[in-house]
DNA sequence: TATGAATGAGCATTCATTCAT
DNA sequence: AATGAATGAATGCTCATTCAT
């Protein structure tokens, strides 16, 4: 019998690796040879867990679409309000693991055209998102739902992603404070 | 002095080549081949007009930021509420042509990392973009100045980004006209 | 000892496995996972039955000479007119079997130069094959003997070696029956 | 002006350049680099006059039976019986550059299993061989033409492609001698 | 100025091989 | 005996770049 190996585990460990290379380096620097280095393995074991770079990158991009995901699960305890705003900080640059998220899921964006596997990935990611927020937006008290619902929703998140995207252009301006600050005023809202 | 002119004429015209083609193929897909091919040239003609791939992309992106600015300067002459709105209109992603921008713009994002003078001009365009919205903000009565200004304005910027975003995630959910609508709503609080 | 009947066979199942896969992809498509694969094992397997791809190969080449060989003994009991008859249809490209057998062959004999063992093997065989043709000239009475014998059996060889090799270009041109036909008109001269 | 240059001439070198390296080290051996060093390019120069690897050696291929091709018209002048002659000679193994042709020949056909496109070629070549040396027979008055003299071709060819054969496996019991010898004979007969 | 021939480093990928299990 | 995880060298190929014309 062969070493046995838990295969999920270790593609899970070499998408985080290459999500690391994609936000150090671009998608130009995750070349196999360097996300091997990152992840501490040689190329040829890259591809005993996808087929090329392609998938490996494709995985990467959904392994982070997921992270977010599964984070949302697990505060399903907390009160709506409460998983509200954690819901809409996940989406701030907050810290090096947020902003590595952002840095990946935005190489997805500029990828996506011409892939239609990745953009129905990111569409759908992202309506889900909508929906789970406008959820909380519901049951946290803020409308009275519906497409009223939604539209707040879609003004949290545009105003969160904004903010995200000006804090990865000028991360001096944005500290974590200020980002929370501009959450809350629009919450407050 | 006319040969300026042309050299101007001639690198504008192979930034926009590649600008068309980041957007359509990513910035794996922009070869120096696939650019020429894009502009109607040879590699070698690129050659005369940037040092190499990298300062053509660099050149690319500031080309990028350059044409935002130069289309508020189009239009001066409006009222201040006017310039307002449209200066927040276009960095949304109504048409192609602003598409392509957001593109590069993020593109260029997730170059940035690790190239300082990249980042340092995107940076900068941000702050003066901030700048300038704070003060039409004041000009067209909606605060008072100073901080306040500068924080409506980067709320406003915030929205404008986070609707953009959402838009080239999910076109069919953001047709120009419910991206105008929560600019308008925006605006209206 | 029953232990080395096995691994005799299992040699043997795997260079049989190794001559379907050069006749069908060529000696570069004989890889050792299209080989496992072919063979129903895996890559480790082979290593099992032989040191290395060099040795395998060489083993096959081997084993497709000792094949026609060994068709020649169990032929001892015919007349000597029907075992030259029947040792030169061996040689003809009749069939399928006989066809993966040239191809194997003509494979091997481009691999030869600079392979002196490999060059030696097939000499050998070659020279063997030849000797014991004139030895059935002989015993049919067709020649006297000696050098006489031996041209007799080269042209008779030749003649033979060259139909398959049309045939093998031009199998269409070449059915069964004209080869025989050919090899007929021969033994009759 | 860039350089100007024989396209045809340097996809000749190229392919002579395969066609040696072919016969030397096999078909496994022909890497481009390899080929490469041989023609005295680098690799990039290579895919400058052929698309890719398979490009280069069915071209390889096909240089070397248009090469046969090529010989029988510039003996256009002789006599029938002379270009008969020759011709049948051009396809026994006398010297380095008929060995070199026949590996590469040999390769070729081992390569031709699952390759239409090649498969065809050596399929016309050979037909086109056999009806030239039909008219020639016939010309030479060796028959009264018709199917006579294609199977005369037939055999005749036969005859000396498996001399050629031979004298690949076994140089040293064929001098160029003995082949001529053998010809001669069938010739007579 | 502009071309495209030529370079050669670097890439993704394939592969024979090794080896822990 | 047999597996298949892992290696890393080698391959075909692409590409930015150089340069003679």
């Amino acid at each position: 019998m062969p070493r046995v190996v838990d295969v999920e585990q270790r593609r899970s460990e070499l998408t985080d690796a290459t999500a690391r290379v994609i936000a150090r380096s671009g998608i130009e620097g995750a070349t196999m040879r360097e996300i091997a280095a990152e992840a501490g393995w040689t190329t040829g074991a890259l591809t005993h867990y996808f087929t090329d770079r392609q998938e490996l990158l494709l995985s990467t991009f959904q392994a982070s679409l997921a992270a977010r995901r599964s984070a949302r699960a697990r505060r399903a305890s907390a009160s709506p309000a409460d998983r509200l705003r954690a819901s809409l900080e996940g989406a701030l640059a907050l810290d090096d693991d947020r902003r590595r998220h952002w840095l990946v899921t935005l190489t997805a964006c500029t990828q996506a055209t011409g892939d239609e596997q990745l953009a129905a990935a990111q569409r759908d990611a992202y309506r889900e998102f909508r929906e789970y927020i406008a959820g909380l937006v519901v049951d946290a008290g803020l409308t009275r739902g519906g497409d009223d619902a939604r539209t707040t929703a879609e003004r949290l998140i545009a105003l969160v992603d904004g903010v995200a995207i000006q804090a990865l252009f000028d991360p001096a301006s944005w500290p974590a404070s200020r980002q929370r600050a501009a959450l809350d005023a629009a919450l407050a809202a």
